[in-house]
RNA sequence: GGGCCUAUAGCUCAGUUGGUUAGAGCGCACCCCUGAUAAGGGUGAGGUGAUUGGUUCGAUUCCAAUUAGGCCCA
């Protein structure tokens, strides 16, 4: 019977499947984490060492995770990963945001009509266990991840000990002096007597009177801003959709820039954007000439008459001010529009809202008092009417803010709000100073957030809402002065602390402050309890102290914060402010910022575009290591993009990188683990080179959060040097000699190392397969229980060999021009298999000194069964010439002798041997002393 | 409309302190192998460097505008 030589080879064995099965392994590793307390372990290992705090920002607790949730949760999991496994403590606290709107909505929705009966300790409580469910279904979604972390003990804005700090903390801007009550506009209902959050108006069409509406100037003000037009009867003409706010008018705004004429008319003179002219003749038949023209500039701070009430209107500035419908000027109520209070506040004018919580006028508009506002439209036309101060009138439909819950038209109103000041303590230019001493990730960021605080007006920080910690002072209805007394601030924490905020709305007010109890300030004995709650941006914003400084798991200032970019304004500012407030610095060192994921053309995924992908998709059909691998791979600086192919892509390089790890466990199956360091051949030391450069330019990259450098950087280690080069040529070496040769196990304790080090690299990314390959490397003094125990590879600079690299990389090149020689042999059917080649080379010096001097293991290198070498000079016609290499020239020709049935090799020895007469002599030898 | 940002092959990314034919890997096509085998190897075809101007001897790289897209505002 002929011997079957395949069973004399050490061909790969490994327990190691090829087929990854994530979404079924996944589960198994992460249950193996879990009950081996990796987590734990780590922070053990690494206590007392150099710590690196990432703080997490909290997600809100509402709904399913989504795509962006992963991304910013698996970028935070590879820092913590990446720095634990260099040595630093770096403990991962999560957290999530529990209170505020959404969650109040989602509770209504669910009440329905049972939303009336509901006091709000019930709705509290109710709110509280949707926050609650929602925190349990996030937090299996991001371990499911392959996320580290204290997942059992996170952080939650509505656990007691938080809200006690939120008040606390709040009490601190108290106490700095910095809190004050001022008024706003808000969207209020005056048929529910509610504010409204944006998110509660719906925007739907309506009906509604359109008025043209003359304020005259007198003649002393002509004199001083217009001469051209003294002595003429002129007017400023505002158009407005909203009739019942002129009573509130205190200004008329102009654009700039715009250029404004003057129109002599029988009447008197009209003042309007020269742009709106034409409309305007049509719509109120103006036929006059013009007689002036001046820019918007030329009359900020000329005074106008309102039309019926005693009183001037000021011309301001407004960039906001467009040509559009009207009469290129608007007139501003500074208590009942946007644009109008931002106005009012920077000239200075009254937020003058003179409308009730019913919608009625109040006794300060003594003409229309206790009319209703939509009503008194048509009393208020009439009255312009009669003053001749109207110029024309229709009615419009238009999109209008509607009641989402009575579907009736809201109205915008200037109601008393708590605010912290910017300007109070510094704390706007504190706050850009801070800016500077941060680092931001990319360094654009600093912009943004530097443009937004110097440019954002106080903070408002009350919402009247149900669920959220309220803002805990106890205000004089006499006076309005709230009880500033640090011993009843204390109080209240501390029954905050024990009870949580829902005290503040069981307690009586005679416990907190005594019976007989007396204004400080007027000595008023009528006092309430503010009822408004926190804006949820103050919650998270004291996370810095709530948790990064309370909690002694972790410490004061965060090494990091790390959210998308859309929280320079949101969270990266509270918590600036909050910080910078009360402690006078900023709560982090570092912020980095990552884009939003979109789809494969750029655009942002929505229901509506169909274009969403979500995690839990991706986890089913392909695991969530390829969503891990996608997190790092993508420069996520930029916009990240996802798409069917892109995961497509990633499937395939994670099979490769998959494979490479399967390969290199495969040949090391029988390694005996000792160490062959003084044994290499010189390909093994250059391997080892490469994987040294490779270490050090992916720790690099590490630190520099470049994860996508990293991960580009390991794959093309996999393909390149590796599998089409390393890999390919040690396979003859591995294979067929002895397997207790000294060569051999010299190329094992080389694979041995790139796998070791190889697989810590993936480690913070592909956290599943990176254990899964440490449970099956053969074990050594030290190997760890899990790879997130060991030690992250470190560059050892003696293996860096820059003169190796270089002579290999010319071998390289003319390997490429041989592989090109050989293509065109086998396109021809010359030959199949490139073992039943024979290269000859034609070169001249340097590359024929090159290859002369490493004719040995030419064979090897270009993977042929013989190699001749001749002088350039000889070169004969039908030779290939080199594209890559200078002066060289490559003939195919066939080998010579026969095939080693055992190593496949051609050789002229095949047949020397009558005990084995189909093998060559290097088989016979590695086969005869085995 | 304002602030900040992005635009290099089908995909993910390099690169050029402004200088000859713009790179890598994947994917694709074709070929080889069947001893990494639902693997492995080889060769090849793919780019008006978003568009238009400007600066310059010379621009993918600098500037401006435009277009498309993203976040945050209005």
């Amino acid at each position: 019977m002929p011997i079957d030589y395949k069973d004399t080879l050490n061909l790969p064995q490994t327990g190691f499947p090829m087929k990854a099965n994530l979404n079924q392994r996944e589960p198994e590793i992460l249950k193996l984490w879990e009950e081996q307390n990796i987590y734990q372990k780590l922070q053990e290992k690494n206590k007392g060492q150099n710590s690196y705090i990432l703080h997490d920002g909290p997600p809100y607790a509402n709904g399913n995770i989504h795509i962006g949730h992963a991304l910013n949760k698996l970028l935070k999991d590879m820092i913590v990963k990446f720095k634990s496994m260099q040595g630093f403590y770096s403990p991962y606290v999560p957290g999530w945001d529990c209170h505020g709107l959404p969650i109040e909505l989602q509770v209504d929705k669910n009440l329905g009509d049972k939303k009336e009966g509901v006091d709000i300790l019930t709705k509290r409580r109710l709110c509280r266990e949707y926050a609650e469910k929602f925190v349990g279904i996030q937090r299996e979604e991001f371990k499911r991840l392959g996320v580290f972390g204290d997942w059992a003990k996170p952080y939650l804005t509505m656990s007691y000990d938080y809200e006690a700090s939120i008040v606390r903390e709040f009490f601190s801007f108290v106490k700095a002096g910095s809190v004050y009550k001022g008024k706003k506009p808000v969207h209020w209902c005056p048929s529910c007597v509610t504010a409204l959050a944006e998110a509660e108006v719906e925007y739907a069409d309506k009906e509604s009177p359109s008025v043209f509406v003359k304020f005259q100037i007198n003649d002393e003000e002509l004199a001083k801003y217009l001469p051209a037009l003294t002595g003429k009867k002129t007017f400023i003409v505002i158009w407005t959709t909203t009739p019942w706010t002129l009573p509130a008018n205190l200004a008329l705004a102009v654009n700039p820039d715009l250029i404004y004429v003057a129109v002599e008319e029988e009447a008197g003179t009209l003042i309007v954007a020269e742009e709106n002219l034409d409309s305007l003749k049509d719509k109120l038949g103006i036929k006059g000439a013009v007689v002036s023209k001046f820019e918007g500039s030329a009359i900020e701070g000329m005074s106008a008459c309102h039309p019926f009430i005693d009183r001037d209107s000021k011309v301001i500035i407004g960039d906001f001010v467009t040509v559009g419908e009207g009469s290129g000027i608007v007139h501003i109520a500074p208590g009942h529009g946007e644009d109008d209070y931002e106005a009012g506040l920077k000239y200075g004018l009254d937020i003058y809202a003179p409308v009730d919580d019913r919608g009625k006028f109040t006794k300060a508009v003594p003409q229309f008092e206790g009319q209703f506002v939509f009503k008194a439209n048509d009393n208020i036309i009439e009255t312009l009417k009669e003053r001749g101060a109207l110029l024309g009138t229709e009615k419009i439909k238009h999109s209008y803010p509607h009641c989402w819950r009575c579907k009736k038209p809201v109205i915008f109103r200037a109601t008393a709000q708590w605010f912290i000041s910017m300007e109070k303590n510094g704390l706007r230019n504190k706050c850009i100073d801070e800016i500077d001493k941060t680092e931001w990730i990319p360094s654009w960021g600093r912009d943004r957030i530097h443009n937004m605080v110097a440019g954002r007006p106080d903070w408002c920080i009350s919402r009247q809402r149900s669920w959220g910690v309220p803002i805990t002072l106890i205000t004089c209805d006499d006076c309005g002065a709230y009880v500033d007394d640090a011993a009843l601030f204390e109080k209240i924490i501390g029954l905050t602390e024990k009870h949580g905020a829902d005290i503040w709305f069981e307690i009586d007010l005679k416990e907190l402050l005594g019976e007989d109890f007396k204004c400080p300030s007027c000595g008023g004995v009528s006092l309430k309890k503010e009822m408004d709650i926190l804006d949820v941006w103050f919650d998270s914003g004291v996370s810095h102290a709530a948790v990064v400084e309370r909690d002694n798991r972790l410490t004061w200032p965060a090494s990091m914060y790390l959210e998308g970019s859309d929280q320079h304004r949101g969270w990266f500012q509270s918590s600036l402010l909050a910080s910078t407030g009360t402690r006078g610095t900023a709560p982090y060192k570092t912020v980095l910022t990552h884009g939003f994921t979109v789809d494969g053309q750029g655009k942002k995924m929505s229901k509506s575009l169909g274009n969403v992908i979500a995690p839990q998709e991706i986890i089913k059909a392909n695991g969530a290591e390829i969503i891990r691998l996608w997190v790092s791979a993508e420069d996520y600086r930029d916009d990240i993009r996802l798409s069917k192919e892109i995961i497509s892509r990633l499937t395939e390089a994670y099979r490769k990188i998959r494979n490479t790890g399967r390969f290199l466990l495969g040949t090391l199956h029988d390694f005996d683990g000792k160490d062959y360091s003084k044994n290499l051949l010189e390909i093994d030391m250059w391997a080892l080179s490469r994987l040294h450069g490779l270490i050090k330019r992916v720790t690099s990259a590490y630190e520099r959060f470049d994860f996508h450098e990293a991960f580009h950087s390991i794959y093309n280690f996999c393909i390149v040097d590796m599998s089409s080069f390393y890999l390919d040529i040690l396979k003859d070496r591995i294979y067929t000699f002895k397997s207790d040769s000294i060569e051999r196990r010299a190329a094992q304790w080389t694979l041995y190392n790139i796998l070791i080090n190889m697989t810590k690299l993936t480690a913070p990314i592909l956290s599943f397969t990176a254990e899964e390959i440490w449970g099956y490397i053969p074990g050594f003094a030290g190997k760890t229980e899990s790879i997130f125990l060991s030690e992250f590879p470190k560059t050892l600079d003696a293996f860096i060999r820059p003169d190796l690299e270089e002579k290999w990389g010319k071998l390289i090149q003319i390997r490429n021009d041989a592989n090109k020689a050989l293509e065109i042999k086998r396109r021809d059917k010359f030959i199949g298999n490139a073992l039943e080649a024979k290269l000859v080379f034609y070169a001249s010096d340097p590359v024929f000194s090159l290859l002369a001097e490493n004719k040995d293991f030419l064979p090897a290198l270009f993977i042929v069964s013989e190699i001749e070498l001749n002088r350039f000079s000889d070169k004969v016609q039908d030779a290939y010439e080199g594209e890559g290499v200078k002066d060289l020239f490559i003939k195919v020709e066939k080998a010579s002798g026969n095939k080693c049935e055992r190593c496949w090799n051609w050789s002229k020895t095949v047949g020397d041997f009558s005990d084995h007469p189909s093998i060559c002599s290097r088989c016979h030898t590695a086969i005869a002393t085995s």
